[in-house]
RNA sequence: GGGGGCGUAGCUCAGUUGGUUAGAGCGCCGGCCUGUCACGCCGGAGGCCGCGGGUUCAAGUCCCGUCGCUCCCGCCA
């Protein structure tokens, strides 16, 4: 017989009734009834039944087992009575008989309870992770995980792609994170950086000639947390291809997504491929956002010249200074009491505007505060616009630029949510495509990169030559799904010339290109194959498909968010021997009390 | 770096306009119970009300400070 089981806790069926099986497992739950004892005795695989009355002399050791103990049970497998059948349980047509127990590790008293939905504080959970992740929905969250990353895995390796590894100690890359340092004990005073992402090694491997590549990336990046956001550490599926277009990319990289989308949907809808493209000025105008959820049907429009020279002061002037005004629809609001309009008037001065304009169509014309400051025409003018009617109204932010346009895109959401508009249970995806190359900084005035310096501007050399900077649009694109970016891609940029030209633009000199960027250039000199790729979030995927709201459900071991491991104990200290062997002297800034 | 929320028993939380001995559910300990599956019933232990200061006859409750966690902004192409 073997030592431990013959069986998992998930597999026995009213088939196997009258076999003599040994189960191991953790004790799950406890129904002492005095002289009956039912024991839920719980693995990976599920939950059986163990029963035991006063026919066995075990019964009163076993009572006193502390749930969560690991013990090993040794008994005859029986049916159930129909009665007592538990549909719940995948094993509930049958239970154990215990006849014989063995003790194989004691449990404490838990600091959090295993057997219970209730939520815990997270920094317990992630103090004692080990018991957080034996909970049934965590548990399946980082199974769900495992089993994701092997569909992808399985489906980049079917397209033709290779797996690689590529260095985790490596240089500080060009992106714009802060990177994560590692002092190194052979060349004092020099830093390994962990990397970014393995951009310029897959950008390498395309140079050298393997054609397709991908890895599950790990990547490191030194920034503040969010709920969609590890801290520190993430996973991306890194894929890189040579000799291709945009739409290339794009048709390798849909059906991959769909495809594991399609097979963990479970009961939720899916939209078709193609996914819609949507170049980025139109997303910024019609959704105020660059990562869209389409869910959301509600469509932004512009609105400026309708309240141009209006007698509606406020937007007039804001219109007359350079300002825009931009409308979010909410169809069949126009019932709504005073207070809908009141709470979201405050939720917007909340969030940091001056607050939130609207007018409410009815009888052909309109009604509210802004109406009676607008002539008829407007009114007419705005319902055309927006393509509302009676029955309908609309509102409006206005301000500078990009600040009207990013609220609208809030407004947007918030109507969404508050209207009920957005069905979670769909996957809704689209690509945001021709990202500008460049744009101005409000503060500096300067022309700098916008996203990724080393796509290639469409257009190449000649555009960089003669276009206005701020009109160069890059072959550079996001994969958004319901609204959360999944990741950034680009066609690289991979003529020298062409680098050095971006980067005059932006103010960087030769020299200082070659300095910073030299090991890529160096590369590109000898033969670089056209190239791009993309590199979607893993963590964000699985996030989605697990309909988990925070990333750090779907990580099995994360930090917090104060970027610390609260399990093991990270970041520590270290003794002064290993400093002093690092050349290292901390200079602390004066301690908290 | 900035803003919001939270901090009361091992866990999740309640705690009224400041007012006797700070409560509940779960867990833990003890007792009863032979068909439960969130078993049930009875009893018990368990509290620096995050920490420090202040106002007050009186503070879990009000004020100031501070620490911690979390969500958001900045930041993250």
């Amino acid at each position: 017989m073997h030592a431990y089981r013959t069986h998992n806790c998930g597999e026995l069926r009213l088939a196997d009734a009258g076999r003599t099986v040994k189960l191991s497992g953790w004790i799950h739950r406890k129904r002492d009834h005095g002289n009956l004892l039912f024991i839920d005795l719980r693995d990976h695989y599920g939950i059986t039944q163990g029963v035991i009355d006063t026919s066995s002399p075990l019964l009163r050791e076993i009572e006193s087992v502390r749930v969560e103990s690991v013990v090993t049970f040794t008994g005859r497998v029986v049916p159930r009575t129909p009665d007592t059948v538990n549909p719940k349980l995948a094993t509930g047509e049958i239970e154990l008989r215990i006849d014989a127990y063995r003790l194989l590790a004691a449990a404490e008293m838990l600091p959090l309870q295993v057997n219970s939905d209730e939520d815990a504080g997270e920094d317990l959970r992630l103090t004692y992770r080990f018991l957080d992740l034996r909970r049934e929905r965590i548990h399946r969250n980082i199974l769900l995980r495992s089993r994701v990353i092997s569909s992808i895995r399985r489906r980049m390796v079917d397209a033709g792609f290779t797996e690689f590894q590529t260095p985790i100690l490596t240089s500080s890359s060009p992106e714009g994170a802060r990177d994560f340092l590692v002092p190194s004990r052979l060349h004092p005073g020099k830093f390994y950086a962990l990397p970014q992402a393995p951009q310029q090694f897959k950008q390498l491997l395309m140079i050298a000639g393997f054609d397709r590549y991908f890895q599950i990336a790990p990547c490191f990046r030194d920034e503040d947390s969010r709920a969609d956001r590890s801290p520190g550490e993430f996973y991306q599926l890194d894929f890189e291809m040579s000799f291709v277009t945009q739409e290339d990319v794009f048709a390798a990289l849909e059906p991959v997504l769909h495809g594991v989308f399609d097979e963990f949907k479970g009961g939720r809808k899916l939209g078709p491929m193609p996914f819609p493209r949507i170049a980025y000025d139109e997303a910024m105008l019609k959704y105020g956002s660059d990562k869209p959820d389409l869910r959301n049907p509600l469509v932004i429009t512009d609105v400026t010249e309708i309240f141009r020279d209006s007698s509606f002061g406020i937007f007039a002037k804001s219109v007359a200074g350079g300002g825009i005004v931009r409308a979010i629809p909410a169809p069949g609001t126009a019932e709504r009491p005073r207070s809908f309009f009141d709470k979201l008037n405050d939720w917007a001065r909340e969030q940091g505007a001056a607050g939130l304009g609207y007018v409410v169509f009815a009888e052909g014309g309109g009604k509210g505060p802004i109406a009676k400051n607008l002539d008829a025409n407007r009114i007419a003018r705005l319902r055309e616009a927006s393509g509302l009617d009676d029955g309908d109204s609309l509102f409006f932010v206005s301000d500078k630029n990009v600040a009207a346009e990013k609220f609208a895109g809030a407004v947007r959401t918030k109507l969404g949510q508050e209207l009920g508009l957005i069905d979670a249970a769909e996957y809704r995806f689209c690509w945001i495509v021709d990202f500008p190359m460049y744009e101005r900084d409000p503060l500096t005035n300067k022309i700098e990169f916008s996203h990724n310096p080393f796509s290639m501007p469409q257009g190449g050399l000649e555009a960089l030559e003669t276009k206005d900077p701020l009109e160069i649009k890059a072959f550079q694109y996001d994969i958004v799904c319901n609204g959360v970016e999944l990741s950034s891609g680009a066609i690289r940029n991979h003529l020298p010339e062409i680098m050095y030209k971006a980067f005059a633009i932006a103010g960087y000199g030769r020299e200082e290109v070659e300095g910073r960027f030299g090991g890529m250039l160096n590369a590109l000199k000898f033969g670089a194959p056209p190239h791009g790729g993309s590199a979607p979030g893993i963590d964000r995927i699985v996030m989605l498909l697990a309909d988990e709201r925070n990333i750090r459900e779907v990580v099995a071991f994360p930090m917090n968010q104060q970027a610390m491991d609260l399990m093991m104990q990270a970041p520590a200290g270290v003794p002064p021997e290993r400093l002093k062997e690092l050349h290292i002297r901390l200079d602390l800034p004066p301690a908290k009390k």
